[in-house]
Formats: structure tokens, C-alpha cells, sequence
DNA sequence: CGCCTTTGACCCGCGC
DNA sequence: GCGCGGGTCAAAGGCG
């Protein structure tokens, strides 16, 4: 199977090196109806991880637990990668229960950076994509200039969600 | 040629 | 203990 998905705006004159690959979001995701697409693009929330076991007896409950705060976000988009100017390499694929798209799941590349993300579309409206993002990025955006600007609208909506929380 | 996707296997936690 | 569902690994192939 090839790209499902493609590309709507051509990466201009730009050489953008697998920008190819990640170019979709640049795309016409969020950019159609300037605010309007803020309005598509919903916070759907953030979770943490560190469910508190219950158990009574529990002997070193140390918080050895990892708990990793994800942010899913939820927007209405053809393609099913949204790139928020970062460097994604997906490394698995699954298909989920009670949904028949697969989810993906993708790593920042960047060295140093284990930043995850998984994109799963819904069932129900095939037209809706929610991107979970887990951890934060602790280096610059590598992304070409060409599309910074569409870029920073997008940062827009996610900024607001990310600044507050802390790992 | 390097980086990325694909894909099945593997792993792990949990519920029965 | 076993099966299921979800998350990750790693080999192999693809594309710019």
C-alpha cells in the first residue's frame, strides 16, 4: 500500500528532506478556515498515567510507576499525520479494538528525545483524527522555514495545553 | 545511501 | 494459566 494520504500542498521549491513524509499537516488540516480550524482542532484532554492502585497492603508502593502524562488532541483532518514541525519515525502499528483504522504510533527522532505520539482515527467519523502526544520536546523545531508559518498557527492550539503541564 | 515505513513477532499487564 | 488488548522491537524493503 502506498500513501493513503496525500500531500496537498506541494513543499514548493523547498528540498525538504522527508518533509514529504511529514508534510501532511502543513497541509490543509488546519489551515482552511484560519480560526475556524481552531475550532476543529479540539483539546480532548490529558491524562495521567499514575492510577493509584487501591491495593491495601500493597507493600513498596514507591512511585516507581512512570507516569507519563499524555494530550490527545482531536482534529478534523484527511490525513492522519499531523506534523507539528517535529521529526517523527513510526516504529509500530495496531489495530484497536472497537476500531477498524489502525493506530500509529511514532517517535520523535531527535537524539536525546523520546517524545511519542500515536494518531488514531475514530470509526465513527472517519473525518476525525486524534493525535496523542506523550512527553514534551526538550530541542528546537528542525523544519523548514518554508512552512514555519503554518507552523506557528498550529502552535496556536497547542501551546496553551503544553506550557501548563510538567513532567 | 541514509532515513523512514512496513509488518509480524514479542512482551506485558490484566481479567477471567 | 491462558487469552486478549495494547505497546514496542527489529528485519527488510522503499523512496527521495
Amino acid at each position: 500500500m502506498e500513501n493513503h494520504y496525500q500531500k496537498f500542498f506541494p513543499t514548493s521549491s523547498s528540498p525538504a528532506p522527508s518533509a514529504a513524509t511529514y508534510g501532511p499537516f502543513t497541509a490543509n488540516t488546519l489551515v482552511p478556515s484560519n480560526r475556524q480550524a481552531l475550532n476543529n482542532g479540539k483539546f480532548v484532554g490529558s491524562e495521567s498515567d499514575d492510577q493509584l492502585k487501591p491495593s491495601a497492603g500493597d507493600d513498596k508502593n514507591k512511585d516507581k510507576k512512570i507516569r507519563k502524562p499524555r494530550y490527545a488532541f482531536q482534529t478534523r483532518s484527511r490525513v492522519d499525520i499531523l506534523d507539528d514541525g517535529y521529526r517523527w519515525r513510526k516504529y509500530g502499528q495496531k489495530a484497536v479494538k472497537n476500531n477498524k483504522f489502525p493506530r500509529g504510533y511514532y517517535r520523535c527522532t531527535h537524539t536525546g528525545c523520546s517524545v511519542k505520539k500515536q494518531v488514531q482515527r475514530l470509526t465513527k467519523d472517519e473525518s476525525v483524527v486524534v493525535t496523542t502526544y506523550e512527553g514534551m520536546h526538550n530541542h528546537p523545531i528542525d523544519k523548514a522555514a518554508d512552512n514555519f508559518e503554518h507552523i506557528l498557527s498550529q502552535m496556536h492550539i497547542y501551546r496553551p495545553f503544553f506550557k501548563p503541564i510538567h513532567l
